[in-house]
DNA sequence: GATGAATGAGGTTTCATTCAT
DNA sequence: AATGAATGAAACCTCATTCAT
């Protein structure tokens, strides 16, 4: 397939809807916007997609499952469980660096709205979650952890706290844009995680 | 009709709207149903409020403040640094524990609109990270707390860690529901904050 | 009744009914937008009328068999016809000098709406031109007017020469703002309707 | 389904709107009688139109240009001024006879909304009283007209007189429907309007 | 008389979705 | 595949009117 026009018309709808998603909200944004801003005809959408929901649901599904697959990357390198942290963290806030629009749509729209979504993504969401907590498990096992904490309660920490600072630059109270920063950023909040805030 | 207590019209609306918002998120429910778990007229919503939008806005002005003025507490209160993460951390559970639903809007409605409100709340947002992190602040001042870590940072990662957390409870990944569960799980994530998850 | 202060409240109403129609149009006017107007609470108004169309009808009832009394003046006056025709032109312009808004209302809302209202005033407005048909036979009868027009014609020609005019003021496509010159303005009208536009 | 005549959709809602305005009125009619009397779904309204009020705006501007270009005709015409005017005043008056719904939405419903309209059609309004004004200094000029009488004044009284006898038939206060008679209203409108109603 | 809380019919408008072409 | 006209459910909001106080 040599990809130098056509390029891939359902590719075409979902990052056009990520884009209008990210500005407007899902709910605010119509089924003719996404159609607009990939410059076809709106009803070709339902060619693709059986409604709006399911775009939503395609981004996230298509797009949540390359995070697992680093998580899981990471999971099994042979680095230090402090490196697998950093790593993951600094893989996420770089996400945000080169896709903003993907992560806002994310985090505002896919995590708040999972409650709601008719075909639910919480499983998805949640392999997530006992991916890191088995990491965790790992990191207790071969000694670099603590074994005296609750390894899921640890899991949802770690990425309750790289989720917050990435609605601060979502909402725009953090700043930050630049590679640089971002890794010193995965570095400082892996700091806190691992070594504590606390005085020795 | 004596009345039995005269209740308060615009607080019966905003509980209701708080119930209606938890179970459906604010774009899926109408108005009418804010009125009818009220038992008014819908007319007279409008009575009270603008449109639909102000009575999501209001819940978050009129209970985030209180929030607000419960880190402005802690903080000043004479107990060490690790206690008044723990307290800080110990009300957002229990918040949860009292009033779940309201819980879920702030944490599910607010934050993704926030973005998109009209009259944004992102200043008031603000406000609670600026607090934690003046708080953190007077701990390193004090030297409870290490001097080398970013502050600000750190604010959003303990904040994160606790609204993931919740998250969990709010979308049902997490189970907890008593009070001392709750008081162990304040316990734990600042446990991991302050002295971290490493091993010594 | 000592009028010192009261001043009847019904009135009262009217009068501001009248501005705010002026202002904004029957439709988009509001039973509020009236009692603020007043300086009464909205519920009073439906104590003086049955409703907010009632209100309109009560204007127009009020104030036109002023202008139908001034008509019956002039022609039962010991004056040429020209001079009749110049007093009632006068009369009609000089009003909307005097009461620019209670002329709004007559000329843009009510003949209008006479259409469609409940209680129509169709035979009220006729009576105008019943009355003033009736003066021209007079003058056709005295040898002032030439007696091959048909009255009718012409009294419809006559007042509609001068409600257009109003029209004008009242859109501000006409400029005209001083006894003198609406003075001018009557001689004028009644100079052309009377003499003919023709060169003799 | 080979449909008869094609028929253009937008054409085919505002010849509805024009029918239902007429009858109606322009606040007492409802989108969806529009889209009834069209036989369509009210939703498709609002493919071809902004709002309510662009269809109202659109039938006056749309149909007023018409009778600006009648009178550009006339004015330009190889005929006496007489003609002109006689030839204007019977061409409203005929149209009437024509399309009488037409007439009744531009004289009762557009004529008085101007005031309000958001995209006022004042200036479109005004081009009519400068086409006549101008056309009665031609009259002044030739010789034809006295040239002592204000031309605007004289082109607002000929409209006026025309638009009142107009609003007689709309409002069934003066009878006449067919075009023998039109031609004789016209040419007695005309004869008061250049000979004068005075005995010479 | 006077108030304004309360009601709810009524209307506009939006927009996801279908479908003939 | 592609288009966009057409549909109509659904929701918001307005505001005239009522009525308890």
């Amino acid at each position: 397939m040599a990809q130098s026009q056509p390029i891939d018309k359902r590719t075409l709808i979902l990052d056009a809807a990520i884009k209008v998603f990210a500005k407007n909200g899902y709910h605010r944004s119509r089924v003719s916007d996404i159609a607009e801003e990939a410059g076809i005809a709106y009803g070709l959408v339902y060619h693709y997609f059986k409604n709006k929901e399911e775009v939503l649901s395609s981004i996230f599904r298509e797009r949540w499952s390359a995070f697992l697959d680093v998580i899981r990357l990471y999971r099994e390198a042979p680095i230090t469980t402090r490196e697998k942290f950093t790593s993951i963290c600094f893989y996420l806030l770089n996400s945000y660096n080169l896709r903003p629009e993907l992560m806002e749509v994310l985090i505002l729209e896919i995590a708040r709205s999972s409650k709601f979504l008719q075909d639910s993504h919480i499983e998805e969401f949640n392999e997530a979650f006992r991916l890191l907590e088995g990491m965790i498990r790992d990191g207790q096992a071969c000694g670099d952890l603590r074994a005296d904490v609750d390894p899921s309660l640890s899991a949802y920490s770690f990425l309750g706290a790289i989720e917050l600072i990435l609605t601060g630059y979502v909402l725009n109270t953090l700043k930050a844009r630049d590679v640089k920063t971002y890794q010193k950023v995965a570095e400082t909040v892996v700091d806190v995680f691992i070594d504590g805030l606390g005085k020795r």
